[in-house]
RNA sequence: GGCGUGGUGGCCGAGUGGUUUAAGGCAGCGGUCUUGAAAACCGCCAAGGGGGAAACUCCUUCGUGAGUUCGAAUCUCACCCAUGCCGCCA
């Protein structure tokens, strides 16, 4: 949620901030949230004013009885100026719900350094590694999974439709091998803590980290409980300290998850979706900080280095770009996506996205932290980025270690995990 | 699913219609004392919002919402959450 306040004092500054989004809607948007806090906050003004005297005259009152005075005329004026407070409250009442869903619908503020435009603005930051050469046509990561007996797309469509991936012996073992090297290189050298959240959260939760109410349609839902599925650990993991106020030693708080990721992927059809590259259900490690604003820029920093030394480690080249304006997601300040390079669907593949959220998911969730003994709470910072999401980087192994024998050598750092430094056809 | 019990400030906890302007304690902050610290004692300590240049001032909030009343933490109704026992169950 963007704050009150700087849309108050600087109106123009903040649609021109939105307007880098390149949604000509923010406007009217913005104009509506103008009108309802300025008819909410001279309704309250009067009210207020109207209440100060309502409470005054009671405080009269339960002197009067306390004195066994009599008081009766004071009740009787009492009575209609207690029925107008009444129809004011309730006026006001009426205008919070519209102005609170008007801004929960609002963006966060592009970082102000972000590359203006659209996805084309995106600014490459630096690349790593390098893109490896065969002297053979490399196959596609799902003719090699079907091939190596590790990958069964076809069952999966049976068991759920499309996009929901099966991954057998080798492959579930794969899985497991990266979800725990994951884990041990972010709780061992990166300082996180470990946490198994749940994976069904309620609309709270959703709407603390920006998914609510905008977009519902992405969701998984179980209307039955109105619980949904979880699109990513963010959600969970950013909610653990929704309505806390924190110590602000307590300041990092570094997390790391490892947890299934459920998306509908409504709209999407037909888009890059041959085999592994957009499922409805991937298994991602996820990194979530929550910090003191002004340490959230080297955090970030900090943070995306985390998510890229999990691919270094894992051989993968890949670069690091730095969203524009328009391309930000809705809840972030300032993202840089992880893309790494898959020679056999010849693309980059987005296998990381780490962002910064400056207060905005904060002041959703309620997240602050006290400065210093006895100072006013503050909002804090959240950050995340994906350390990293599976299913990509598994096509992206298999098709960058391909052999011309289809068999698949498995980089050093998973052969303690995976038990083989090569899988056989 | 059935029958109970409960939800009060950062935490614990008292409070059944009007000096509750929420007792008391813990934690925190400041002070006295002390070589220093602890203890003891004294004082300060909720959040959100409106108005104001500021000093300050006003309003709201006792799980949520609605109701009764001049007035609700307190009474009524509905809902949510937690918890105990029973039932079911990996």
């Amino acid at each position: 949620m963007i704050d009150v306040k700087l849309l108050r004092q600087d109106p123009a500054g903040v649609r021109a901030a939105l307007l880098r989004r390149e949604d000509e809607s923010l406007v009217a948007a913005l104009d509506e949230v103008l009108q309802l806090d300025r008819r909410w906050r001279d309704l309250i003004t009067e009210t207020e004013q109207l209440k100060a005297a309502r409470n005054a005259a009671t405080e009269e009152v339960a002197r009067r009885k306390r004195a066994k005075e009599p008081a009766e005329e004071l009740l009787a004026t009492l009575k209609a100026s207690s029925e107008r407070v009444k129809a004011l409250d309730a006026e006001i009442r009426e205008l919070e719900a519209p102005l609170h869903q008007a801004l929960l619908r609002i963006p966060n503020l592009p970082h102000p350094d972000l590359p203006t435009g659209s996805a084309a603005a995106n600014r490459v930051v630096r690349t790593w590694g390098t893109i490896p050469s065969f002297d053979f046509a490399p196959k596609p990561h799902w003719e090699l999974g079907e091939r190596l007996g590790i990958l069964d797309l076809a069952r999966g469509s049976k068991l759920s439709g499309s996009g929901f991936p099966v991954f057998v012996g080798a492959g579930a073992r794969l899985v497991r091998s990266l979800a725990n090297f994951m884990l041990d290189l972010h709780t061992r050298e990166h300082g996180y803590l470990e946490v198994a959240p749940p994976f069904v959260v309620n609309r709270a939760t959703l709407t603390g980290t920006g998914q609510l109410p905008k977009f519902e349609e992405d969701l998984y839902a179980m209307p039955r409980d109105d619980l949904f599925l979880i699109p990513t650990a963010e959600v969970p993991v950013t909610n653990l300290h929704r309505d806390e106020i924190l110590d602000a030693e307590q300041l990092p708080r570094a997390f790391v998850a490892f947890t299934p990721c459920f998306r509908r992927e409504a709209g999407a059809a037909g888009k890059d979706t041959r085999g592994l590259l957009r499922v409805h259900q991937f298994d991602k490690v996820e990194l979530v900080r929550l910090t003191r604003p002004e340490s959230s820029e080297a955090d970030h920093q900090l943070l995306t280095g985390h998510a890229e030394a999990v691919l270094q480690r894992l051989e993968l080249p890949y670069r690091v770009l730095e969203l524009a304006s328009g391309d930000t997601s809705f809840s972030a300040a300032r993202t840089y996506d992880l893309e790494v390079w898959a020679v056999g669907v010849g693309t980059w593949l987005e296998c990381s996205s780490a962002s910064t959220f400056s207060d905005f998911q904060a002041r959703r969730a309620n997240i602050r932290y006290r400065p210093s003994a006895g100072a006013k709470p503050e909002f804090v910072h959240t950050l995340n980025a994906s350390g990293v999401a599976l299913a990509r980087t598994i096509a992206a192994l298999l098709e960058n270690n391909q052999a011309a024998d289809g068999s698949v050598r498995i980089p050093g750092a998973l052969v303690p995990y995976v038990g083989t430094d090569r899988l056989l056809p």
